[in-house]
DNA sequence: TTTCATGTAACCATAATAGTTACGTGATTC
DNA sequence: GAATCACGTAACTATTATGGTTACATGAAA
């Protein structure tokens, strides 16, 4: 996973979890399918077991598993868990006074702060049991899957 | 500018050349508003100049001011000037054949491609002109204005 | 012809992100 | 209860994107 995202990994990861949910996954398995660092496995996960979104758990029979159904786990949980937002403007703090910039500011914030919301009002409307079916009917028909082993966000 | 934008920069100038269009700013000065460097100043306003929105002259007259009036000039040009789009998902080619990825993708991509279309259309309705009133407004009023010298965009 | 300012290439500096190594802790199995 | 397994976490390295800097060529005006 070069320069990529925490977001891909942790919905990737969650979808197979959705599918298989009563067996728990290790950091090294999730890893290998994602050609990362089980250390980085561990690190985005960890964000969302802090949100209460996975469970996990050491010695023989550990590893990561969901801590609720799929579908009651949404991808903006995820988005929010992941604390990266996609879309926001942070002004730094020393002032110029120099009016053409608040109202630049103001202009970016709104429509920024727009785009945002309509951003997680998609994410709120997908759940991870959407990402498993996907994977379910994927499997019957031809599979349109296509897709590869990340998304990428632009650099920041 | 440490960690910033170049849209912040190019909004800025061009709302300092909306308010006095008359008068070519060379890329010194206008390094200096921004604590930046003439050469980064030219880097990002040749962004500009490409697509007509600004022009620059060489020698004693020399410096960068606007290509047609402001009114005319949205923010929305100077944002698809800069090409560096806020929101956009790009898959990278290799496949891995997941669906999952594939249906993560098709869900990232319709949110992040509705949000980028709000985030422009907001853009489109702001003209470089209307930065400029805000700073005639300013220097009325009480200006409001604790802006700073740069808005940032989360690390991408 | 001198001076000023852009145009551009090439290189350096910084910071954000991911990848690695290492080791501690708790749970399971034998 | 000893061995093993897998997470938890700290600390460090590697990579990469972005800006900053230097240097110099080009062309326009005084």
């Amino acid at each position: 996973m070069k320069r990529n995202n925490k977001l891909s990994l942790a919905l990737h990861t969650l979808g197979h979890m959705a599918v298989a949910p009563d067996q728990a996954l290790t950091s090294e398995v999730i890893a290998a399918h994602n050609a990362t660092n089980p250390v980085v496995v561990r690190r985005v996960l960890g964000l969302l077991r802090v949100r209460g979104l996975v469970v996990s758990g050491k010695g023989h029979a550990g590893g990561w598993r969901l801590a609720r159904p799929a579908v009651q786990i949404t991808v903006a949980d995820v988005y929010d868990a992941i604390g990266a937002p996609l879309m926001t403007v942070e002004p730094l703090a020393a002032a110029q006074g120099c009016a053409i910039v608040a109202a630049l500011h103001a202009t970016v914030t709104e429509a920024a702060t727009e785009a945002e919301a309509v951003l997680r009002r998609h994410f709120a409307r997908r759940t991870i049991a959407d990402l498993a079916q996907a994977m379910a009917d994927g499997a019957r028909g031809k599979s349109s899957a296509q897709g590869k082993g990340d998304l990428h966000f632009p650099p920041r």
